[in-house]
DNA sequence: GCTTAATATCTGAAAATCTGATACCTGCGG
DNA sequence: CCGCAGGTATCAGATTTTCAGATATTAAGC
């Protein structure tokens, strides 16, 4: 049965299908059948050994093992596309120094992958990454102590003080372990969750945005702990201590001790987290500056 | 044209050509046809509007740009392997530290991606990563002071006192400016080299395990200069201030201010530079430490 | 049990890739 | 200078992979 190796187009079809939580509209974004992406899916999976979607009535979703191979799927298309990007000889005579400033959540879970990519690319540049929290590094950017910022662009107020991208969109979802009473409503609203233990995670302005949202509906989350660990919410929401919302890009199967955690879509309308590069508004900053700029922006398509 | 996004089997080829440096010798590697291969370079070719290898009479060899992708092709295949291998759901809840120690040129050739594609795997596994040299990585091996020690294999004398695994065979091969004399023959032997200048390197050993083979055809290089950093060794031979001989792992085709450096391989028989693992001889490691040198034995083909 | 909305399966058509033969290039030796 | 040896490029036809479109299947909601 030509034992198949892996082919990078059966990986576009699933990174597709895992981020439109349908073959069917995968299918249209990819400009392909739908029989073509089922085919693919299926290949991998016959491939791997191993079950990659759940197929639910309403399309499908990830497993933990399908979550697992999503990350290192992205991170393959992503290669891919750093390695073809034309000008290749990218500078390499590039060298200097980028200072650059970034937030929690970003440093934890965007940044180590999309800076060991531009290393390859530019490895003479040295990148001064310093921790900041959002006002810091509006500050530290506008005073020029930094070159570009990273942060989550949905907490910056009056973000036309900046130069300024979205580099990703990610979308709010209920965190909740398998067993709980949540996890049986295929998409819970707001009130629903209101009803049950809530778990807030305060990191990067995390209780305010999502204060926020809550608010715009007039109810509240029925707040029994806070925390800055996103460690720690993982562990809590596995045991059924509570829920929590938080966006897809901190989500992760965690199956710790076989314990698992599930994601699902909120019916009502619940803003993404938009995390992007802030700079200078008169946009001047030196050579290498301005390619990891650019590398940052292009790494997200667009 | 078919605007075709780049496949991993051109890849595949690609990576296997430049092995191989030839077309036709790649292709029984492949168990295909030559014109298979040569099909898949042209297509990459062109998809990358960048010329990958220079045609030669006895073969082919990579362009600066070439070397450049073949790093990256290298990276997005491991990648696909480390994704693709079996063991999914790779003990996510395996916590822990592993003690490793490596040397100089490990540590910045070889380890940096590797660990970061461990990472991905064992999320949840620290290293504490120790900077020694050979002798030191020895005694702490066997005194358990680390789990795992990364070095030179080739440079440790009576290897049977320790559980050892050679990770990487990298050929040893003349660095030479493109104008030099000794670049205009196509193989040169170290007899021929002896007539020039020679740059040596002093890192790991690296006069040592030189002197050896020297050693064994009874002649001497031509010392005009000893240092340990790499980075001027590019820039003395890129400027023709001598050539050195050393292993492909370190090659960098080097295009700094148009400067490059060619890299071609020596008539007599000079021994590969071998890099392995090394471990306590009991074998008896925790579990991490045995999924980190499961890893990076795995990591290379057996 | 019907309807709806999704995935799975099947078939012939289209596209890609491969092989094997052959043309071409280059350095070398007679 | 020519032919040979050892390599890459090109081509045509066979093979294999992938696709679209039609249809079967499945699950949930009513």
């Amino acid at each position: 049965m030509s034992f198949n190796n892996v082919t990078l187009r059966q990986l576009r079809y699933f990174v597709a299908a895992a981020r439109n939580g349908q073959f069917s509209m995968a299918a249209s974004s990819e400009s392909v059948s739908q029989s073509a992406i089922t085919n693919a899916v299926l290949a991998l999976e016959k491939e791997l050994g191993v079950r990659l979607f759940y197929r639910l009535a309403q399309g499908v979703s990830l497993t933990p093992e399908g979550q697992d191979f999503f990350l290192q799927a992205c991170h393959i298309l992503d290669s891919v596309r750093d390695a073809t990007r034309k000008p290749r000889f990218r500078a390499r005579q590039l060298r200097g120094t980028v200072r650059m400033a970034a937030s929690y959540t970003v440093l934890g879970y965007l940044l180590p992958d999309l800076l060991a990519r531009f290393r390859a690319s530019y490895p003479e540049v040295e990148i001064d990454l310093r921790d900041m929290d959002r006002a810091n590094i509006e500050q530290a950017v506008l005073n020029r102590e930094v070159d570009l910022g990273v942060a989550i662009l949905s907490n910056i107020r009056r973000p036309e003080r900046f130069g300024h991208a979205v580099m990703v969109r990610s979308r709010r979802q209920l965190w909740v372990a398998p067993d709980h009473a949540l996890a049986k409503i295929p998409s819970p609203s707001l009130k629903d969750i209101a009803q049950h233990p809530y778990i807030m995670v305060t990191t990067d302005e995390a209780e305010e945005a999502t204060l926020a949202y809550w608010k715009s509906r007039r109810i509240k989350p029925n707040i029994v702990f806070r925390t800055t660990s996103t460690e720690a919410v993982r562990g809590l929401v596995a045991h059924g201590f509570g829920v929590t919302v938080l966006s897809d890009m901190v989500f992760r199967p965690w199956s710790l001790e076989g314990k698992r955690i599930e994601a699902r879509p909120i019916l009502d309308l619940v803003p993404p987290m938009e995390v992007g590069a802030v700079w200078h508004p008169d946009g001047k900053m030196n050579t290498h500056a301005e390619a990891l700029q650019q590398f940052l922006l292009h790494a997200y398509g667009q």
